[in-house]
DNA sequence: CACCTGGTGC
């Protein structure tokens, strides 16, 4: 080879590089001069350096110019499509992608495991199971669905479309696992609502030989928050700290771990883990303030929204649509302080979801263990125990404070003197119930922790209440809509909910 | 050469 030939493929090599640190690194002003340059060099026509700037411009949002140089192009490869359609993907056109697809095709070019993942993504994006099937029937004719990557995507695919239990049995077949799968499945079941699922997952990566990463954290963390499962979130907050993933400078995690306490309701630890993080990013503000605001503190929400639109950073429609309802819940609030003596009168309190069609459901997590209850549920093997404690529970009240059950709140098709027992069947009734014959009492927070799927009733409401009196512990009982942490007879929600 | 995975809420 003699020497000017190997300066040209040097100088070319050069360019490539320069141009995939370009697009790795998001620098559009030095990815457009360096396009100039090998132009007027001649090399505008080289395939692969082509094939770059399209990555380059597709990741730096230049789609337009992408499309520009890409139709340019003397001939094309499976690369140059390839990339093409991750631009669109990026670009949010997941649709053109699809189409470039069947383009392609009709090109004659074959497309390889790359196109077939970057494609499956476009379904998932689309919620396109129709076609998602199709891609996966392809890639299985073609032998790609054996290829890790592709793999990947095609449970990521169906779990974007509602389909975990065909995206379960993809991730069973696969015949290698690496840590993306096993990260793609535990956000799939946490997203399909299975969080119990996700957290057996993890447990068993945890068991394993396979490495965890940010992306491992920040799906289970989510997981846990789901279902309030404070226990298990708290092993990982630990882990995290002791296995150096430093949440301080990981806005995911940060975020998530954040979620995990609010919605455990332990706003001081999010607070804590918020005061933390070096640059904030809004979705753990948007956090914190609707937290604050879902506990019932107003004031301290208000105050860090305040505090969030005099800092630098941008808010987004989202957070703004939020503070819109938390307004509107606090102009309620003193709407209905004001109407407190019609209050009486008016069925305020009346459970409007035990009329929905939903079943009423509560659950409580003891020794990393969720227990679930249904309204009248007897199955848990300790149901006696639980009403036991619950009379008990009654009676000293009755004592103590001659609480009564306020009966309005059962169910209107039953027998009156039956009535006591179905207010003493409600499912947060009994989550309590198991709590208290378990010690489900969290010893370092003095605490016991209760979460309904619908609205609390106003009879139970009441009964917490009186339970944090003479037992001097705080119960928080996160519902559908928001939390009430009860602590020495009085609710952080102001009896307003 | 490129491709897959993650976070706030209603």
């Amino acid at each position: 080879m003699n020497r000017g030939l190997f300066s040209v493929l040097n100088e070319r090599q050069k360019f490539a590089n320069f141009l995939r640190f370009c697009s790795k690194s998001l620098l559009l002003d030095q990815g457009m001069q360096v396009h100039g340059a090998l132009v007027k060099m001649g090399f505008g026509f080289d395939l692969m350096l082509s094939n770059d700037l399209i990555v380059m411009y597709g990741k730096c949002g230049r789609l337009g110019v992408a499309c520009d140089v890409f139709d340019r192009m003397l001939e094309r490869n499976v690369v140059s499509w390839t990339a093409l359609m991750c631009g669109h993907i990026q670009n949010g056109n997941p649709l053109e992608s699809l189409l470039l697809f069947s383009k392609m095709a009709l090109s004659g070019v074959k497309p390889n495991d790359f196109t077939f993942s970057t494609n499956l993504k476009a379904c998932g994006l689309l919620n396109g199971l129709y076609i998602g099937r199709q891609v996966h029937d392809t890639c299985v004719k073609t032998g790609f669905d054996t290829v890790n990557v592709v793999g990947n995507s095609i449970i990521d695919m169906y779990s974007k479309c509602g389909r975990i239990n065909e995206a379960a049995s993809m991730f069973e077949v696969l015949p290698v696992r690496n840590l993306i799968s096993w990260n793609a499945m535990i956000a799939g079941y946490t997203v399909a609502g299975f969080c119990k699922k996700a957290l057996v997952l993890f447990r068993k990566m945890q068991e394993g030989e396979e490495f965890l990463d940010e992306f491992t954290f920040t799906s289970t963390l989510k997981a846990c928050s789901d279902l309030g499962a404070i226990k298990e979130g708290n092993q990982i907050h630990a882990f995290l700290i002791t296995g150096g993933f430093l949440y301080s400078v990981n806005t995911a995690i940060a975020c998530a771990l954040i979620d995990l306490y609010v919605k455990c309701g332990e706003l001081f630890m999010a607070r804590r883990v918020f005061s933390h993080i070096e640059e904030k990013h809004v979705i753990s503000w948007t956090a914190l303030i609707l937290g604050y605001a879902q506990e019932g503190n107003l004031e301290e929400s208000m105050d860090l929204f305040r505090q969030l639109r005099e800092s630098s950073i941008q808010v987004d429609g989202f957070i703004l649509s939020s503070m819109m309802g938390v307004f509107a819940d606090f102009a309620l609030v003193q709407q209905g302080k004001q109407m407190h003596a019609f209050a009486i009168k008016v069925p305020f309190g009346v459970d409007i979801s035990k009329l929905k069609k939903e079943a009423g459901c509560s659950w409580v997590e003891i020794a990393k263990e969720i227990h679930f209850f249904y309204g009248g549920d007897d199955m848990h093997p300790l149901t006696e125990k639980i009403h036991e404690i619950l009379k008990e529970m009654e009676r000293r009240m009755k004592e103590e404070l001659g609480y009564v059950y306020r009966v309005k709140y059962a169910l209107h098709d039953v027998e009156e003197e039956s009535k006591m027992e179905n207010l003493r069947v409600h499912s947060e009734k009994l989550a309590i119930g198991l709590a208290l014959v378990c010690g489900g009492l969290e010893e370092e927070r003095k605490v016991i922790r209760v979460f309904k799927n619908l609205r609390v009733c106003g009879d139970c409401h009441e009964f917490i209440k009186g339970l944090s009196k003479i037992l001097k512990i705080a119960f928080v009982v996160r519902d559908a809509n928001r939390f009430h942490r009860f602590e020495d007879g009085l609710c952080s929600c102001g009896d307003y909910w």
